[in-house]
DNA sequence: AACTTGAGTATACGCATGTTTACTAGCCGC
DNA sequence: GCGGCTAGTAAACATGCGTATACTCAAGTT
């Protein structure tokens, strides 16, 4: 009824890249990046379908952004590393029901087909991840165990998204437990 | 230089649905579902892409006829339970290195997200995978302990898809092979 | 107040997709 | 031998995509 609804919006270069940025990165997470369209992240955004283009050259420069802005896991391969199944136990556990909070990890978590973005997504599954936790680990063959273990990680969130959330049990959390043991014993 | 070389097939129905079915089969299974156009499956089947649609109704219908005619994999879940463990220890470690053999893993190891493809996907996974392996489960918590199973599975192919194939030694088999009596135990 | 800059806009381009339509021609029963 | 059923074909259709273009107009400077 009331056609200007919208007041007009302060011109502003940075809040508009911001925007475009942060409905790319919630899109993104909860979608994958081929089921999201640049149209998508427009309206969401409050922008102009051109203005992705101007601002990040391209839907993949768009993404590339997104993953770069995204904080790492520091605190999960932080802490003793006793305690280190235990806790990838209940982080995991987590991922039974539901998708990760980070938006990054839950695009990670799909298959991102596309070339540009499979790259991104590898590099960044390596340095923010698995590189970390090899770090943790003592003992032979760090790399083989934290492949496996991130693996299970996987896993568990490939099972959520194609058969259902299943509510993690302390039972679960137990077996997980002694599953990330089993991946991480040198 | 010879105008004719491919000499003329005999019209037949059931051979050429069965070519489609066949292509489809072999690409869905390389390059999972939406990377798949039906042109490249008519292209492969040699047929015109018109008949895609007239035998299958459309590309989800392929892709569901394909599914269908899958075996499933009794033999992994077939002898004695203790064996188990090993024997998925051994499939997984094949996982680490090649996609699998059959087409049908192949594509379900991806995400598909066209919904019907989810459901029917969905479907197969429990039926031919969950359930087989839960009813080999003896002991409490045989639902939740075969999806852990099989999540481990899954995550194992995520992994060589996102970051690579790498080569599975002896002790990645042992390794496994204790992930997957952490799981199963009852 | 006039000018310049550039943020934001509307629109269309080129392309690839799944699907459908009208047509052609080979095979089988009579 | 021929007529009708139908396998097979060629071409287009409708749609949605990422991207590029030409333009408008608000704001800061002189």
């Amino acid at each position: 009824m009331n056609p200007q609804v919208t007041e007009a919006r302060p011109r502003d270069r940075e809040a508009t890249r911001e925007r475009i940025l942060q409905a790319a990165r919630t899109l993104f997470g909860e979608q994958g990046y081929e089921q999201v369209t640049v149209r998508m992240i427009a309206a969401a955004a409050e922008a102009n379908i051109a203005l992705v283009g101007r601002y990040f050259g391209s839907k993949a420069g768009l993404f590339a952004a997104v993953l770069q802005g995204e904080p790492t896991f520091g605190d999960l391969f932080t802490g003793r590393p006793e305690e280190l199944p235990r806790r990838l136990a209940e982080y995991a556990a987590q991922r039974m029901q539901h998708p990760p909070e980070s938006p990054i990890l839950r695009t990670l978590e799909r298959s991102a087909y596309h070339p540009e973005v499979r790259v991104a997504a590898r590099e960044r599954l390596i340095t923010a991840v698995l590189s970390p936790l090899e770090a943790m680990l003592s003992g032979p063959d760090a790399h083989a165990r934290a492949r496996m273990a991130v693996s299970v990680v996987l896993g568990i969130g490939a099972m959520r998204r194609r058969v259902g959330p299943e509510e993690p049990t302390p039972a679960d959390v137990d077996r997980l437990t002694a599953v990330f043991e089993a991946c991480l014993a040198g």
